[in-house]
DNA sequence: CTCCACTACATCGCTATTTGATGTACGTCC
DNA sequence: GGACGTACATCAAATAGCGATGTAGTGGAG
């Protein structure tokens, strides 16, 4: 089992994944983090110095709503909740990731050693 | 057939994507370009920004051995060679590549058979 | 003959985004 | 009280693609 992915792969992917796991329902950010890194199987683990301002970022843009609540034991939360701007927004970013990892699959299928 | 892909996403393919092509046989920078972009199905359109310098690191770092050729008409080429070394590295960005892929299709629930 | 398009290489500044470090603060357990 | 996990946040540095721009050779259209 790989071990957890880094670097240039993972430029704009932050946006997409966000968007995905708050598909499902309103989560907050530290367990939005956990819920990527679980269903990517270890993959992907979202620094802080991404995750936060890629949430503020789709916050912004009409892509999420926030709010405050307490927690019975720890810090306050910040739970997101998906607009349907922010549905557009992922259906767009799905589809786009889709030509591109078609792309990528073609380009290595041709001078692969399969196919 | 989907467009241009263009943007964050593209980061740190370059390397992959020409060694990749690269893989099959000599070629010169221009034709680099080509080949990828008729192999992604029009895809991928290496920036000539991006992909000069990719080739000059890519020769920095043994990966690649280079020679300038004349050419029947218009500008001299410089062809490019895979090296052992570089097979090595195309190997390990495949591999990454399919850990990325596969840590995405997980996040994005579509999980394959393999786990 | 001049202009433009295509080939072919190259470099530059701009931009977006990840990374790791650092900071604040709360709760629990030993 | 000290360590650890939770939970949010910001920052400087590094990476690398993008568009623009420049050089130069060839050939065709007007």
């Amino acid at each position: 089992m790989p071990g957890r992915i880094r670097g240039q792969l993972l430029k704009g992917t932050t946006t997409l994944l966000v968007l995905t796991v708050l598909r499902e329902g309103e989560l907050y950010g530290y367990e939005i983090a956990q819920r990527i890194r679980d269903n990517s199987g270890g993959a992907f683990v979202p620094n802080e110095g991404s995750l936060y301002p890629a949430l503020h970022a789709l916050e912004a843009a009409g892509a999420l709503e926030a709010s405050w609540r307490e927690s019975d034991r720890g810090p306050r939360r910040r739970y997101y909740k998906i607009t349907k701007t922010g549905l557009g927004m992922l259906e767009a970013h799905a589809q786009e990731w889709a030509a591109f990892s078609l792309g990528m699959a073609r380009a290595m299928g041709v001078a692969g050693p399969k196919q």
